[in-house]
RNA sequence: CCGUGGGUGGCAGAACGGUCAUGCAGCAGUCUGUAAAACUGUUUCAAGUUGGUUCGACUCCAGCCCCACGGA
């Protein structure tokens, strides 16, 4: 068996339901891939993610590798899978969205603040104590070889959406330089981790919203000779049309055969419909687990009628915030037919709101395990859907 | 009973003879490849009490009530 592999087994439209394969096991696609930044889905532990059904998970490459103690105990411990204790698949970003979101918070300097791009890399100053760090394409692979995820990134360049075209093409040009520095960083070391394990490498399609860029990237990744191609970029994720827009002009340019992976895409059930309609493969974002935590419930279903994944809910954009004042008294189970743990052992709209406006730690376990369920259940459904109606490969 | 200090919103706690304290709580909203158990907005509710001075008093004055500490 090849140590990463992706198998089309159908479509239906634009959207395509698949099965990746890596070392630590199979992945069915589309799926939404819970975020661990630090080797933690927060508030969940294995068993937690297991019963919610997730094939894989992601951690990132900077806030591990700030961390030189913890990166000591992970390379002791045999690499992040036995560190955290989760056997499943797992995928780390490179670090350079942090570039983006780290500078970006300052608006007077932008970008350069705490982070300083040159052709080399990103100089970082760590949010934890402000010390600096310098990541290189090289670097970052390293570390990523260190950290042993089934699936690395590239390190890129995100250039923000309002970037001009002659700014974006040297950004892009950035970002496809260190795309083969890390390609070529990655065939040298044999394609393994640090515990001799093979790495599936992604690139990563930018150029804002410019389409002629975006063409060219998608041009450019797809015929770099690396495991996956992943979109990414401010809009992606963040505005739904213009995602769609995004895809609709590289869509024909990236490989059928490789997996799709749409960075930052899944904030809540809709971006579900949406990245498996747009024919993405993959999709990680921080939405869900960080809303559950702030109160917000991903409480809905999907229903898939022809070509179309519709969420359908009760609830505006799909969304029960459980602070509000009228389920103090609601004594229901928080979703009714909802197979996710929390629902299913019975806890009730009252209660949640009880422990979340007290502050309680179990309701940031409860609801997190409801949210990730929820975004992993419309995406098991939409790859069934996709299955029994679409066209076998 | 004497002395001293003090009574400000649901709670905590400032300033000021005239204009928004503020924080928490409450109510609502927002969440990008996580600097997020974070952030943003916001309603009502004040001056222990009775009088007085003043154009105007939460603020100055007096009586009464209450609280804290010390003393008998």
């Amino acid at each position: 068996m090849p140590p990463f592999s992706f198998k089309l087994q159908a479509t239906l439209g634009k959207a395509r339901a698949g099965q990746i394969t890596t070392p630590h096991g199979v992945i069915n696609t589309p799926i939404f891939m819970p975020v661990g930044t630090v080797a933690s889905v927060k508030s969940l532990d294995s068993n937690d993610l297991v019963e919610a059904g997730a094939d894989i998970i992601l951690a990132n490459t900077y806030h591990l590798g700030i961390r030189e103690k913890t990166l000591k105990a992970l390379q002791a411990s045999g690499g992040i899978h036995d560190f955290m204790n989760w056997q499943r698949p797992i995928l780390t970003d490179s670090g350079g969205f942090q570039a983006f979101s780290l500078g970006s918070k300052f608006p007077h300097n932008t970008r350069n603040f705490l982070a300083g791009i040159t052709d080399d890399g990103v100089s970082f100053r760590s949010h934890l104590d402000g010390s600096e760090h310098f990541f290189s394409p090289e670097y970052s692979m390293e570390l990523q070889r260190v950290i042993g995820a089934d699936i690395i990134m590239a390190f890129d360049d995100l250039m923000p959406d309002a970037t001009n075209l002659p700014d974006g093409k040297t950004s892009l040009e950035l970002t496809h330089a260190w795309a083969e520095r890390c390609k070529f960083d990655w065939e040298k070391n044999y394609r393994q981790s640090q515990y001799g394990k093979y790495q599936a490498l992604f690139g990563i399609v930018q150029g804002a919203l410019h389409s002629e860029l975006r063409q060219q990237s998608a041009e450019f990744m797809g015929k770099l000779g690396v495991d996956g191609v992943a979109v990414g970029g401010e809009t992606i994720g963040y505005n739904t049309e213009g995602t769609k827009d995004v895809m609709a002009w590289i869509e024909d340019i990236l490989p059928r055969e490789k997996p799709r992976y749409g960075m930052g895409i899944g904030r809540d059930l809709s971006d579900v419909a949406v990245a498996a309609s747009l024919g993405f493969d993959m999709f990680d974002c921080v939405g869900p687990t960080r809303l559950a935590r702030n109160g917000s419930l991903l409480v809905g279903d999907v229903a898939c009628e022809g070509e179309s994944f519709r969420i359908e809910s009760k609830h505006p954009r799909g969304r029960l915030n459980i602070g509000r004042q009228e389920f103090s008294a609601d004594t229901r189970v928080l979703q009714e037919n909802c197979d996710c743990a929390t629902c299913r052992e019975g806890y009730t709209r009252a209660y949640l709101h009880h422990l979340y406006k007290a502050k309680e730690l179990s309701y940031f376990r409860l609801a997190t395990i409801h949210n990730v369920r929820a975004m992993l259940r419309v995406s098991n459904k939409i790859r069934e859907h996709i299955l029994a109606n679409g066209e076998e490969e």
